[in-house]
DNA sequence: CCGAGTGATGTTAACGATCACTTATATTAT
DNA sequence: ATAATATAAGTGATCGTTAACATCACTCGG
């Protein structure tokens, strides 16, 4: 039944509690230098009138900031969605807002049009930068308002060690572990099944998981067959992996992510060809649905919540230095051993 | 290499170029009532200072209102998931910012912290108002700020009447037709393994899908089996579907969405039954891995992401007025039938 | 040749908060 | 009693923008 008419402001609620405006700042924000009586007063008056300090103006004010934009290309990933997760949760613990911006890798974003996805100069921003729109969004931001930015994705530790912005996991590391896992089981090499690369183009930028798994496969002196590139989506798996699964020659496949893994289950199984028996699949991430299908997904377990909330920590700390430099913790990539993968059948 | 000093304001682009702060302001917001050359001169400064308004003090000043807050409880489901990605497009297609605000189904919020989520009193908010924390919200609001809210949710034809800030598909109606579809296969009945409902008790609130299934079996004259409760999660459903798939005259199960039904999958591999021959499954929301399960889920499609843009669109109307009252328009739900419904083996 | 109309700018006052001071009152020390 | 010091509350400026109104220089019709 409320009217529609106005929020009340701060002004409302100093006169109706017969004290200045600056008081009632006072009270709202807990300042130890007002009397318990006029405090209730405020509160009172606060309670009566609806009030609610407005966000905006107080940002605008120079109070703190209270609030992350998160830049992503793409929330339908697990990896992505995961993390937005971890930094919402850990906003929230402190009552920042989070807001987020979808760059859309289909229109060419020039770099002002990034900067105007800020709500305003210095915004904190987090960038998912696993693709290519958000790679170019870290390197504007980057220029623009480098205290103000993380970015999260695949790292080396070199990277790591050059980069004070960046959070993430050792992806390469990881998929180099799952190989050398298929290369104990007996197989005598591992196809390797790709996401796109940062640059988009296969081939250009970086590929964290293919260069893992093509060092081992070096150093173990074995064969490195070309990677196959694939887009994000399970369907575009599903079409990239034919030649793969049309080949018997073939029978371990690491695959960049979880969806193209499932993408390549199905494949196999169209193709006649048995999981793990005739071809091992390894995913990557673990996500939710890989434990449940049949048979079920051996896969690289990613804790991208704990990197999301790793993410808004740091920046917290480089925005306002308030809290200690937060060391990275989480749980390494493990690998998970469940039904895709086996030794190869012994060869006749 | 830009120095963090400080960022440019309207005032340093009218000193810069020579005019009033407010000329500077036409310029920005492309008044016609600007001389050419002025412009010009103002172009210029705005372009050397990397000038960018500042949408915080924006709407401060009374200026467009440009952002959207959405309450969600759970990003992970496909559903709100989707519907977020549709709401975020067309917010941005428009320059709108987006918000978002988990709602912790662990921790209890008082109607002042829902209210204290948005960042100023009559923020534009879509709720989605899947599960318990989201109709909470979506009551606190209604009684709030009803002319800047809309929510999200299944309805029927009834309660879309009644509710002009509500969007959102016809999850009984849907319901109604998979079941009648798994009648029609020759099932004698069909057994639900179902969502939680809005209020988090089973039985206790609206049940939609469950209402729309059992609703077809009582007109066919069947027997209505007691629905089985489920958590939102895959491993919940494996978990609350296990007397389902060991009873052998259970013969079709209707799952609430494709997460459960995934589950009821995993389960029923497990238990030696095999899909569809003595168990028909059906899934509810065309998630993208529906597709390439082996075998592949028959399932109801939905267009979230339709919904969300429908949900922004509405909202907009609402707060502002400036829009035709849109029209819902996207596709109804709509049975896909893939691999794991059949006819029941022919008993005896 | 002058008042009205018009187009291009400038001026001032919000918007809702915080910050840095200043002032008034109460308490304590000398 | 008086100065010194806390403590509580008020005043005014400021953040970056937009809205509303004021001003100024022209042009035009009578």
């Amino acid at each position: 039944m409320a009217q529609p008419k106005k929020a009340a402001s701060i002004w409302d609620v100093a006169r109706l509690a017969g004290v200045s405006h600056q008081t009632v700042s006072r009270v709202v924000n807990g300042s130890p230098r007002v009397a318990a009586a006029t405090r209730d007063k405020v509160l009172d008056a606060i309670a009566e009138l609806g009030y609610r300090p407005n966000r905006l103006a107080r940002s605008l004010a120079g109070g703190a900031v209270e609030s992350v934009t998160v830049l992503t290309a793409d929330t339908s990933l697990y990896g992505p969605e995961a993390a937005l997760r971890g930094i919402e949760k850990a906003a929230r613990s402190l009552d920042w807002s989070v807001q987020i911006s979808v760059l859309d890798p289909a229109d060419t974003h020039s770099d002002a049009d990034i900067v105007a996805r800020l709500p305003r100069a210095g915004e904190p921003t987090i960038i998912m930068a696993h693709d290519e729109p958000g790679m170019r969004a870290k390197q504007v931001l980057l220029d623009t308002q480098p205290q103000a930015m993380v970015a999260i994705g695949p790292y080396t530790a070199e990277e790591l060690a050059a980069s004070p912005w960046l959070v993430g996991m050792d992806d390469g590391k990881a998929a180099a572990e799952a190989t050398k896992y298929l290369l104990d089981l007996g197989h005598r090499t591992v196809h390797h099944l790709a996401i796109p690369t940062s640059t988009g183009t296969f081939g250009g930028g970086k590929a964290h998981r293919a260069e893992g798994w093509a060092r081992v496969l070096r150093e173990a002196g074995r064969e490195v067959p070309d990677p196959v590139p694939s887009g994000w989506t399970i369907s575009e798996a599903f079409k990239a992996v034919q030649p793969l699964v049309a080949d018997p020659s073939v029978t371990a496949i690491l695959c960049g992510n979880d969806n193209l893994a499932l993408g390549t289950m199905r494949a196999a199984h169209l193709a006649g060809r048995s999981v793990p028996g005739d071809l091992s699949i390894v995913g990557f991430d673990n996500t939710p649905f890989s434990a449940y299908t049949t048979p079920a997904l051996t896969t690289v377990n990613q804790d991208f919540e704990s990197v999301g909330r790793g993410a808004f920590e740091l920046l917290r700390h480089r925005v306002d230095g308030s809290n200690p430099r937060p060391k990275p913790s989480w749980p390494e990539p493990e690998l998970i051993v469940r039904e895709t993968s086996g030794p190869p059948r012994s060869r006749s």
